[in-house]
DNA sequence: CTGAAAGCGCTTACAG
DNA sequence: CTGAAAGCGCTTACAG
């Protein structure tokens, strides 16, 4: 059987039938009077039954319960945190509109914290600091337990300054403060990962087609880049696109001299613009050159021909991280500030195939 | 000067500075005693002074408004709604986890919502009804005004029965119940949209690339086609993916006879195959044959070459019209049930161009 | 025109 | 082991 929530109010139940309809009368929400009339115990005691708390015989204890149970009794959740200064609720806000980085993040915040009774307000803000003001205001007067500052850029902050709140704040994917909890993909790590593969799948001359030198991200899969390779490093810088891709396929082969046989791409939509610019020309990926490319955007990385071999940054885990921390946060436990670098992992599809097996 | 917000407790007015050090004594929000003792008047009287219900003298009504405003006070939204019965709260209910389809229909919402002081809940619940529960029981605990239950198809329903819940709700690009408020695009309309573009660029010869027969949305746009064009239909049903788009101008282009000169694609993932696939084979677009999609996915639409022309179902207004509607229904405003349809509308770009400009 | 009182639905010391 | 009372921060009849 189902679980029978809320049955009405004249329930088979031993005793206390008839001040249900007194208690009931005034139709709406169960409350915890009518629990404490069922089960014959004043309201303080239902209250302590209910949240284990308080000193009494087990069997009150079990008969509330079983009361609660009956007749559909769910707390109300605005009296318990008008008391216990707790809403059990945090507000996400967010500048990422096309919820690319941020959708996977808010997934991982949200499965972490709603076994907890957690809900999460969405607050989108793009890059408009006076409806961030309001959004963060909104939150504050419903008594949020915490924040999480949520982007799309390591490098950045978001429109709105959210130190001295009175709320623990947690950043992820975003610029935080100096003294805050910050959490973040390690890039670094996540580039070697991507560039080892090449290695392994023998390419010798490798370059690192990429995004504007102004993204810090790019700055540091670079730096890795250059630390992890043999040889002199190559990094073409460009804008975010497909379009950029090919120009940079374009470039790399129409002058003269070496071409690569490996291309570490900034993002999945330049690696594909490149895996496409390849194929017209007639270079077979990955025999003549071997590509990888960063995010592991599915739509993207999958579609590609052939299905790209990609870095993860693990957004998702990065999202459960960012509400279990919050949580310890809002629940007074001690959290080390500043900034956690959270493993990439690389995902093998057939641009890049590494390591064959060994005969 | 930006606002002022949250000065501190001892603020230069011209009265109780000395209840200051009382009243503000217990750190923390500043509340409705607060701008009382300050503004020397009772809490009921503050109350009904910030709300402008009441009868008051104007002098003590904006006396009360500009303390609260200098103390910092903003109303615990708690303790409001436990007496109100509004949380100013609203529930979004989504399986679409990818947010192609949600996230703008949910920035809709919020852009909305915000203005009013309304929040909004996330919950997104893939297609687990034993999580849809749990969230949806998490915002009957907070009392949410209201629900939004979205998704990603038209013609399927979320994994929990939200009929009977004792607050409203609005379905929203998702199926809802026959006596229920829903809100859905008029894929009828747009398919329209798109067929009559190809026929003014000049198609005589149009084909339907589309995806699965199950969906609702592909028999509606399909019906639409045909009943536009002239002469017989030909529609292909494959899966939504740009491979199926290479593969359906495979089986239209290999074949003997008839080709088509305007393709109207099932979504823009198909149509970026198309596309590809028809410039692959040095067939010219829009030239040789002209492209619509549908959906006017950006990341795909800006990107093919040429660039899509492509139908947009306007999801944001139609997340603006959802938050509009759960709202008056809050309010207790009536609001007719039934399903509403929102037109969609033509995105010109280069892959078909419709009637030139006449000389 | 203004304020004292009751109360929203809970929890938490404090008595007994 | 159990309950009466106070109170969280507000609003809303009801008196004066």
């Amino acid at each position: 059987m189902t679980s029978c929530k809320r049955k009405g109010f004249f329930i088979a139940t031993n005793a206390g039938e008839e001040k249900l309809s007194t208690i009931g009368g005034k139709r709406g929400r169960v409350t915890i009077h009518l629990v404490a009339a069922v089960a014959g115990v004043s309201i303080s005691t239902a209250s302590k039954a209910l949240n284990g708390s308080g000193r009494m015989s087990p069997e009150t204890r079990e008969r509330v319960k079983r009361v609660a149970q009956e007749v559909g009794f769910r707390p109300n959740a605005l009296a318990r945190g008008l008391i216990t200064k707790r809403s059990f609720t945090i507000g996400l806000l967010t500048n990422d509109t096309y919820g690319r980085f941020t959708l996977p993040v808010m997934a991982g915040i949200s499965e972490e914290l709603v076994g907890h009774g957690v809900s999460v307000f969405l607050c989108a803000i793009e890059d408009d600091s006076d409806r961030a003001r309001v959004h963060v205001d909104a939150m504050l007067d419903k008594s949020v337990d915490g924040i999480i500052a949520s982007g799309k850029r390591l490098d950045r902050q978001l429109p709105v300054d959210l130190s001295g709140l009175h709320v623990p704040v947690v950043y992820a994917f975003t610029k935080g403060t100096p003294d805050g909890v910050t959490l973040r993909s390690d890039d670094e790590q996540g580039a070697r990962l991507a560039v080892r593969c090449l290695i392994d799948a023998g390419c010798r001359r490798i370059v690192n087609v990429t995004g504007p030198k102004t993204f810090q991200s790019v700055r540091e899969r670079a730096d890795a880049y250059r630390a992890t390779i043999d040889g002199p490093p190559e990094v073409l810088h460009g804008v975010w696109s497909e379009a950029w891709g090919h120009e940079a396929v374009a470039q790399l082969w129409d002058r003269g001299g070496d071409r690569p046989d490996g291309i570490f791409c900034g993002n999945d939509q330049i690696a594909r613009g490149v895996i496409d610019a390849l194929r017209e020309r007639g270079v077979r990926v990955p025999e003549d050159v071997a590509v990888v490319g960063f995010d592991n955007w599915d739509i993207m990385a999958a579609q590609t021909r052939p299905p790209l071999t990609t870095v993860d940054m693990n957004l998702r885990t990065l999202g459960r991280e960012a509400g279990r921390l919050v949580l310890a946060m809002s629940e007074g436990r001690e959290v080390q500030p500043g900034i956690r670098k959270l493993p990439c992992s690389l995902v093998i599809r057939q641009s890049c195939r590494g390591l064959e097996a060994p005969a």
